[in-house]
DNA sequence: AATGAATGAGTGTTCATTCAT
DNA sequence: AATGAATGAACACTCATTCAT
């Protein structure tokens, strides 16, 4: 990638910001170049400027939201110490970060249906994140826990308990108590894992 | 509703799945009247013959698609004998559903995001689901469960299970075995109603 | 003109007066075929079947229009026995007629500006007009009038008095008085002839 | 109304004119968007870029022509010394105004029966012309005019003939003298007020 | 005689993209 | 670096017209 100046980062961050503020806002069909614009009150041309087509643009905005994702998880699943530990913080973070991030997840659902590329996108995001979660729960196996468990099984059911739950409290703030349900779902896992 | 002639009925439907048809294809975005005419190998004047405007025909599949759901979850449940039973054929039902009608759920995700009236007709769509999973749950609960169960968070979780299940399946088909999550799911599930 | 049997002319007049009554309430342009033929309360086919196309009906519709004009006028002013009686008929039949047939008249304004073949229609409208004009006038002048009276001119004048007042009373029926108007005219014009 | 740049005045007029020159030669219906542009040798999207609609652009369009009938006449009225004067000049100013702005009033008489708020529109002109012309008609009868002058009668004929006289001349210009019509008509108007 | 299903040319409008300044 | 005027492809939608029944 080429070099950037300081203010190209600044203007870029500016517009991929709105961008995401535009679709969680107003929809991703409502969400024209000129409404970023508006949004990031920068001139219409600046966009092109910046970004070669509204689809590179879209394609940014998706990595940014998805890499704060991993960021946020990532850290805090560095930082515990053991592997159940572990397992309970990428629970635990993804919810912190949903709460934290709205409009992230109001883009991010919007996305999932309208973006080019969205399908090898989101693919290849599910397969870090159930790699991820197979790996931690295979730690937790390994160390103490149940050796019948079918990993892929379950790590496939525990990312989907997030995701859905993510997309009730999207669709729907106050039908879905995201403390409750996390907690629900962390006994769910220690029930599999046989902690 | 109006009456209508036999053979306005066989258009309409011929149209409608030639939409949804389109729509799990091609995407929500590229699916245009003409797509949709070229699918259905009618002209194109034929679609606003028989749907008012784009927005009523995308209403209509949508629909389509979630009484399709409703119908074929609500059959299942209610030839269940006893309240365990009934559960587990609403998650049952759930699963087969999806892997009888894939196409639906490729457009139900791709409608989740562009509809105009989404967010009123998802969110009825998904108090429906949570208070039939909640009733459910409630008679496992009065008789024989365990007492303590929290039924809201409960039943958003496994609401949640089986919608982030269908979305991974959407995306990558080979990446979700639909048989293991869906017995993993319900044994989590009695373990949470103490059966 | 091929003979046509009594039910073709009830229909043929019945999608007339229809078309006449939605072009004078709707408007020229919300005129389609369809609303036509809800007005006439036959179905849409019916239309097609009558006249040839969209065209030939507008024009069959100014025709009756101009024809119901021109009898209404011509009956009284050959009832008249003096020139000046008839002058005089000419001009009152005219306002007369107005009033009976508002719809004719909005109708006729509305055609004015869109029918294909309107300027060939109105410009030949306008010459027999001026010309009957020209020709009272002419008779009134012969008989004792004053000799020196510009005709054409004079014709003109008057034939746009009447058009003039019958276009205000169509854009705002409360603005102008068409007795008071017609009455002023008449004397006017006696003060041309020398009366 | 918002600032604007030179070129937007620019491009602004130029369209509205190409507009009245599309709809004056055209006449409306055949006037599309695509037909303005072509007229103007600009690009489609320049119309839609300058105004929100086709309705916006045709309202600026009559309201360039009421406009500029009304500055026409007002400034030769205000420069008329006495009363009979002013509506003198009224009468000729309209006269002067059609001969030198033909296209302006072929447009007028298309836009009379399409425009959507053209009877709002419409109506207010007549109402404003018919008020003027009472006004200029007081001054003569308080400064020496016959009393028993009926003035919103008189008002309305005059009108009426002006109004009269400019269709006969749009529908075809061979068929009226305007310079005798114009005299004959200034002769009546003095027979009235009984100068 | 009458119907209405079907068609597709034509139109206004949106909007990503280009480019001269 | 930044602007915004200009473009035209693409779209939903209207509606006169055709035609099988």
């Amino acid at each position: 990638m080429a070099k950037r100046s300081l203010i190209e980062e600044i203007r870029r961050d500016q517009i991929i910001e709105s961008a995401i503020a535009s679709i969680a806002t107003y929809g991703y069909v409502k969400t024209t170049l000129d409404q970023i614009a508006e949004v990031a009150d920068v001139s219409r041309g600046v966009i092109t400027y910046y970004f070669k087509s509204k689809d590179v643009l879209l394609t940014s905005v998706l990595n940014r939201i998805l890499k704060s994702i991993k960021e946020a998880i990532k850290e805090r699943v560095q930082a515990a110490d053991s592997p159940t530990e572990k397992l309970k913080e990428y629970v635990f973070a993804s919810f912190d970060h949903m709460k934290q991030n709205r409009v992230y997840f109001e883009a991010q659902v919007e996305l999932w249906s309208n973006l080019e590329y969205k399908k090898e996108i989101n693919r290849k995001l599910y397969e870090v994140c159930l790699e991820t979660v197979s790996e931690l729960l295979s730690g937790c196996v390994s160390t103490g826990g149940r050796a019948s468990v079918d990993i892929p099984t379950i790590s496939s059911l525990i990312q989907a308990s997030i995701d859905g739950l993510m997309i009730q409290w999207v669709f729907n703030e106050s039908l879905v108590d995201l403390e409750k349900t996390r907690d629900a779902l962390w006994r769910a896992i220690q029930g599999f894992i046989g902690a």
